[in-house]
DNA sequence: GCCCACACTGCAATCGTTTGCAGGAAAGGA
DNA sequence: TCCTTTCCTGCAAACGATTGCAGTGTGGGC
């Protein structure tokens, strides 16, 4: 390992100088300053970053915990994130939760030691009581709010994008809309529970608690959710379900019972994604602009960082793509 | 932050003492152990990796460069790693080299700096040269092999799936079979032709030149090679892929031509995705044991850090999957 | 009673960088 | 010529943990 010691020795100065020839240029001559620049050039000089955080408390580093880096959406928001971070000269140290509240408090752990200077953090149920353990770290909550007050948050608008979706089903005449929704200690399920509600009421449904089902984010959890919901004897004519890998449940489910979409039954999906596009019909979703949300939480946590103002909360619009999972009620009827 | 020094005052001893009670708990009377330790917990003691990285020369660190977090297969290779990793206490510090090899180097320069014991990579087209930044640290190249001499590589055994997947399609009649193959540079892609050949010479079915286009790895480039292929006019009636990318890329060609899938076209793509299940038809694949593939590069990268004696090359095999994208032909020709 | 061995503990150096402080040289003004 | 200012450079002390070495105290053997 080629040290700062090495290209002062080799550039003829003293370590000191070294130092601020490479990041300080405005405190050493002009003459001084190429031949350090030169020698370490040549030296192949990479700066210990251990010894430099340990020195200034400040590792140019931030933490991502994402719950579950399988799934496409959260890969995409950790791309947005690295990107942003790497063009400002960050490293980011990546972690999976798996929506499990003692992984991610362990990722804290690890992370703590590591002396990061920013987090973000999609949160889990608990993510309220662990962030203690990094406490005073600035940190940006990713997709979801954990209800801590006063954190900064980028998300998208979930109450809109979800009665965007409901109202186009109802719109087509649907009167029995069910829906798969979330865990409702995550934020964003609460929020598109309230946007189906909302929809419901403009169209003048009324809301009725037995088409409402739980699922746990997972494909499973979407595929026995949308199995009880469409065995029942007055199945619902239309399905919206509250994020992507539940509704790829939703849809084996619905093939499993024979149903045919959109003939049956009408399905829009949260979150749009590669099987989206390519399954048979081609599924209608709410869109999100997640690599830009990423982006954007990056850009949040560095100008936190650097200690300018920021708004505390950020919310991008969804955008509703109609494709063939939809049809009007009354050609089903027929 | 609370340091050893606190845990120390609290505990009545010297930092020294507290930290072999810590880690070398033989040097270390049990009742001056058993008080540093309950302190410690007390206190919420997390060591700082930075200074002890910087003392010990080993941080607990490994690095992983993938060529694409968004491809599902990477995606599943970094858990892999990261599972195993964690499990082992080491942190993961992941990059995307977006299959650029300057981005790679750029990497490569950036995790030097953080002293890792260990890399896990999956080559681009230059990494054999790339590799000198970090020259000396142990190292295993993943899923593809970058040619460095001596190198310890984790892969699937791709001529073997490529010739299983052929043989299928050179069994149900076909005699034109088309292949789309990656970027000659990486060892997967060439690994798969020779199956494909080999597959071919078996079943005495000549080798086309013209049957055989190349893609960039990404859906686009498979749907430009598929779209070319098949727009001939002798076109093959059937297609081996040869990546999961490029083959979404070549079923949307063939959807755009109008031809069906598999009454024109026989399809077979390498690796398997949630969209080649939920597609209909759904696809035929070869599919790879990418997750543990993933653990299994970081044990033997752990191996290979602690010194212990490792085979030099792992390779896992593939299993080919039969759905319902592929047809005889005979049917076809009706 | 003396000495040795052993078990613990603390001192202080070390890892590679950054940075406050002070020293020295050059330049400019009187 | 001398003094002041400015500019540049080096010394040395951090950052927080680990570890070789030396020192202390205890107990046991003879």
């Amino acid at each position: 390992m080629v040290g700062l010691q090495d290209v002062a020795r080799a550039a003829g100065v003293s370590p000191a100088t070294a130092s601020r020839a490479l990041h300080r240029p405005d405190l050493v001559a002009l003459r001084t300053r190429e031949r350090v620049e030169q020698v370490a050039l040549e030296l192949g000089y990479r700066p210990n970053v251990l010894a430099r955080g340990l020195r200034t408390r400040g590792s140019r580093t931030i933490g991502l915990i994402v719950t579950d880096i399988l799934n496409p959406f959260h890969a995409t928001l950790a791309k947005g994130v690295q990107d942003a971070a790497e063009a400002q000269g960050y490293t980011v140290l990546m972690f999976n939760s798996d929506e499990q509240p003692g992984k991610e408090r362990r990722a804290l752990e690890t992370l703590h030691g590591h002396l990061p200077m920013g987090l973000i953090v999609v949160p889990t149920a608990r993510t309220r009581e662990n962030l203690s353990v990094v406490s005073g770290l600035p940190t940006v909550e990713l997709d979801r709010a954990s209800g801590l007050e006063g954190a900064h948050t980028v998300m998208v608008d979930n109450v809109a994008g979800a009665r965007e979706a409901v109202t186009h089903l109802t719109g087509l005449g649907h009167r029995r809309v069910g829906m798969i929704v979330g865990n409702q200690d995550v934020s964003t399920a609460r929020e598109r529970l309230q946007g189906y509600r909302e929809a419901l009421e403009t169209a003048q449904v009324p809301y009725l608690e037995e088409l409402v089902l739980p699922g746990d984010h997972r494909e499973q959890g979407g595929r026995l959710a949308a199995l009880r919901l469409l065995s029942g004897p007055e199945r619902p004519t239309a399905l919206f379900v509250g994020n992507n890998e539940m509704t790829v449940g939703a849809v084996l489910a619905a093939r499993e019972l024979g149903l045919d979409i959109p003939g049956d039954l009408s399905v829009v999906g949260f979150d749009d994604s590669r099987w989206a596009q390519t399954m048979s019909p081609a599924l209608s979703v709410v869109s999100q602009p997640t690599y830009e949300l990423g982006q954007l939480a990056c850009q949040h946590l560095l100008c936190l960082i650097a200690g300018q103002p920021c708004a505390d909360s950020v919310r991008l619009p969804t955008r509703m793509i109609y494709r063939q999972s939809t049809a009007a009620l009354n050609t089903v009827e027929a």
